[in-house]
RNA sequence: GGGCCGUUGGCUCAAUCGGCAGAGCAGGGGACUCUUAAUCCCAAGAUUAUAGGUUCGAUUCCUAUACGGCCCA
């Protein structure tokens, strides 16, 4: 449903020899042409690169420039490829008239002599020119751009098509992750893809969202981490094996959060937390180098070398250190918290760490040592009990991953189900059928993908981030 | 959940101490045949987020609500 702001503009339309039928099925012979002639399937990027006076090509493109004078006009058109410069002429252009109708955003479709105007600028001489889409609302210009928050996370599409460095960033994010599955196929992962609907949540401390199958009459909820099910895959002889995707949890919203955002998963039998380091540490630098071709980047005013070998902490020393008081166990944890007047807290170790450990990692850091109690899925270190083999990147004060070794044991496992009062016994079960020993990593893409696109909110590199319903919106979707 | 800040035409922004809501761009009409943020002329476009309150008078001060941003939890 589109809501029409501009009265006049409306009426202008309707007054347009060309209707929104008409439009449709232009758009819809191109569309097959598309299909059936290769030919037809130049973009503007290809059209620059073999570009040569005197040939003829022809283009579809967004208009964002025009500039008529009396029996001429210069424009811009743009697609995602890039933007090429189109002159028409009276006295070349039979539909002159309606050519100097054109109105910035409309998608049209041009065809002409390639030219050099006089400041050398690769230009197209058209011969006809034909409008695919006319918009019914005006596009702003990308002079002024769209600064409007608000408006940037709701209307996306106009923030794209207005802001060339929020469609840079975003074909970043892409290509990160586009990245980040070669270099893992390339070691022989396997990439799959596990169920996103649980009956326990399972895998994190989170708030699930909950849902319901009507047909089995099944309580559901969104997973909060995908960890069990590819563990059930390694004890299912995929030795290597990650998954992608969408995870969801039911909390508050901020700078670093959004309800659903998007994981990275590994597991590799026959390896502990130590090669995940190695994995991570590669994966991350990997990733910097093909995209940014970097490993050094700036964040925030700082700049960060993410080349390995990467800095380990232990981290209740690292406690000790930032409080300046005695931290061995979690029980000093509450004792330090209390001393320091941090009141309704439920994790006081997880908020030192994230209060007075955290925030002063700039450089790639493995905190390391944590307490085996906070970490139910990770296996206990042999010489300690109470520590368990397991990680947290840090980069730029923000958790980037988390990783261990794996628990294979299902008693163990069992018992530490139980202490957490919710039993996933389908797992323990599928432990006691043998996990070879395993390292499992988890990356936040989102938070990557911050860290390198310099981006300080988790919303601008998520094209949809999680908005509360406006106005607009309410009016138009609530049916009741 | 708490604190602070913001919301003015389609977009980007003004509006002095509480005193006639204004500009640029976009959109409409006109002039202009190598422009590129084209230029020039004309006309139009606003329930200042919403609902109240104070006041002779509110974009401006107060209260509440909605949405957003940042910080804290």
């Amino acid at each position: 449903m589109t809501i029409y702001r501009d009265r006049r503009k409306r009426e202008f339309i309707a007054k347009l020899s060309i209707s929104n039928y008409q439009l449709t099925i232009n758009h819809y012979l191109l569309q097959t042409q598309f299909i059936y002639q290769h030919n037809s399937k130049m973009q503007i990027k290809e059209l620059l690169n073999g570009f040569s006076e005197g040939k003829v090509a022809k283009v579809r493109g967004r208009l964002i420039s025009f500039r008529p004078h009396g029996g001429s006009a210069f424009g811009h058109i743009k697609d995602s490829t890039g933007r090429i410069q189109i002159y028409g002429k009276v006295d070349k252009l039979s539909n002159f008239a309606e050519f100097l109708h054109l109105t910035l955003g409309d998608i049209i479709e041009v065809e002409g002599e390639l030219f050099l105007t006089k400041t050398s600028e690769k230009t197209i001489f058209l011969s006809s020119f034909s409008i695919l889409t006319k918009p019914q609302n005006p596009i702003p210009k990308e002079w002024y751009g769209i600064k409007d928050v608000e408006l940037k996370h709701r209307k996306r599409y106009l923030d794209l098509l207005v802001n060339e460095e929020v469609k840079e960033r975003f074909e970043k994010r892409s290509k990160i992750i586009s990245c980040l599955r070669r270099l893992l196929d390339e070691k022989g992962f396997l990439e799959v893809e596990t169920p996103m609907m649980h009956t326990i949540a399972q895998g994190a401390e989170a708030e699930p969202f909950l849902t319901h199958h009507n047909a089995l009459d099944l309580s559901l909820c969104l997973r909060i981490a995908p960890e069990l099910y590819l563990k059930k895959l390694i004890v299912g002889g995929l030795d290597r094996v990650y998954e992608i995707g969408k995870t969801f949890r039911n909390e508050g919203i901020s700078t670093l959060h959004n309800p659903e955002f998007t994981i990275l998963e590994a597991y590799l039998a026959y390896a502990n937390y130590n090669d995940m380091m190695e994995l991570s540490s590669w994966l991350i630098s990997s990733v910097a180098k093909e995209v940014l071709s970097e490993t050094k980047i700036i964040y925030d005013s700082n700049t960060i070398d993410l080349a390995p070998p990467w800095k380990k902490l232990s981290v209740f020393p690292a406690i000790e250190e930032a409080v300046k008081e005695e931290v061995k166990d979690l029980e000093d944890c509450a004792r330090v918290c209390e001393k320091l007047n941090i009141k309704e807290i439920e994790d006081p170790f997880k908020t030192l760490v994230d209060r007075f450990v955290q925030p002063n990692l700039i450089q790639p850091t493995f905190l390391v040592d944590f307490p085996a109690q906070l970490s139910p899925l990770a296996k206990k270190r042999a010489d300690d009990p109470n520590i368990a083999e397991r990680f947290e990147i840090i980069i730029a004060g923000c958790e980037i991953g988390n990783a261990y070794s794996e628990l294979s044991d299902p008693d163990e496992q069992l018992e530490n189900f139980k202490r957490q009062g919710k039993v996933d016994y389908d797992f323990v079960s599928a432990l006691s059928y043998g996990l070879p020993p395993t390292g499992g990593l988890g990356i936040g893409i989102d938070r990557l993908v911050m860290l390198l696109t310099n981006q300080t909110s988790i919303r601008e590199v998520i094209l949809f981030p999680l908005l509360k319903p406006n106005e607009e919106v309410r009016n138009v979707v609530i049916p009741k």
